[in-house]
DNA sequence: GAGATATGTCAACAACACTGACTTATCCGC
DNA sequence: GCGGATAAGTCAGTGTTGTTGACATATCTC
């Protein structure tokens, strides 16, 4: 059987041009009197830019837009599937570990959290390290909800590594995979990515 | 002057599996009996897909942040960012053609539009083509403002191309971009996808 | 036992999206 | 030039999701 891979939209805009600066220059190293200025990474044509910042959002508008319409289904909303998704793939979570994930208050992890509760989707156990900790775990049913939500974002995932256009000798999807893996991993605030590495890892070693 | 780069932050979590399928798989050409079923591509682990669902929320969640910070002081939300970021690099826009990108209807557009007509930062022209229409154009105030909130969305992503954790011998930010730009515009709608490229190249055309 | 911590809850409010209905101005085809 | 389609603006009501502030309860730690 032979498969063919179709590459339906070439970008049009200009990539050819790189970086010009890295995250820190060392400069400290050449000579102790001038002041040590942080060198700035920048684009050299800000269309570039541009481009990227455009293209995650409508990415992102898109890559929700799945959910959206099954959760509308369910009479619920974007918010109690961020908590679905986090307490299905990371059982055991704490309240505050995912206030954590979400960047939200209690007040709003709680109604949605009340619902998903209370409709038999999410359930709490105490603690036993800790009891004044609510663990959370996903019901069988948010199991089989939390997948059916995963589902057509994994496909649309999926996908754009498969279509993404490739650049030379690059045609691996594997690659694709590591490398928009480490783009987004570098977009989140460099504090945070060690936290979120280890979040993901917790994952891995579950797993094993 | 001698200048290093640094990776601060290897990926933790496995990356070598690939995708299995391609868009479509073209058993047609086979024969005409069997049933010829789409070939949905899909990942042989599913944590890789789920790192990657996550990555892009934890990416946009910090994307955001940045220039929240700095509408908070303007008193403006995250709905006239997007505003004035199309308007400011798609002098001449449309209510329609902002409608489609934004996705939101005319009303919750219009709330916004309003406030940043009202105080300066857009301006309206009735088209000369089409006289109904309203061109949108950002005032010297509103480049400006839209100039600062760019900086430091444009400063992460920048930033994100050089840290960006290096596969092999792929070792140039300009590859990292025009990777980064081909998944991000893969993960947007294939029927979109033309849209959002003509509507970019569009910014190239008048720039030359 | 005292203070810190994890969680839960009440109330009010703001941003931003939605639906539905209606108006005005303009264009385009006949 | 008339009539229907189209682009835009507006009014009113509603829902989701975020916020702040204040306070209660249970549990841990010292």
């Amino acid at each position: 059987m032979s498969t063919t891979l179709t590459y339906p939209h070439r970008i049009a805009f200009s990539v050819e041009v790189a970086i010009a600066l890295p995250h820190r220059a060392t400069t400290e190293a050449a000579g102790g009197g001038e002041p040590s200025p942080i060198m700035e990474p920048h684009f050299p044509d800000r269309n570039d830019g541009d481009d990227l910042i455009e293209l995650l959002f409508f990415a992102y508008r898109d890559f929700v837009a799945d959910p959206d319409r099954i959760l509308a289904e369910y009479g619920f909303g974007r918010a109690h599937h961020r908590v679905l998704h986090f307490v299905d793939r990371y059982p055991g979570l704490t309240i505050a570990e995912l206030l954590d994930i979400l960047r939200i208050t209690k007040q709003s992890l709680n109604r949605v959290l009340k619902d998903l509760i209370e409709q038999g989707y999410i359930a709490q156990r105490t603690g036993t390290n800790d009891r004044r900790q609510r663990l959370l775990f996903c019901t069988d049913l948010g199991i089989r909800f939390a997948e059916e939500l995963s589902r057509v974002q994994m496909r649309r995932v999926a996908r754009a590594l498969v279509d993404q256009p490739r650049r030379g000798a690059n045609d691996d999807p594997g690659e694709a995979l590591a490398s928009a893996q480490g783009f987004l991993l570098a977009m989140i605030e460099p504090e945070e990515r060690a936290v979120v590495t280890r979040l993901m890892a917790r994952r891995a070693k579950a797993a094993a």
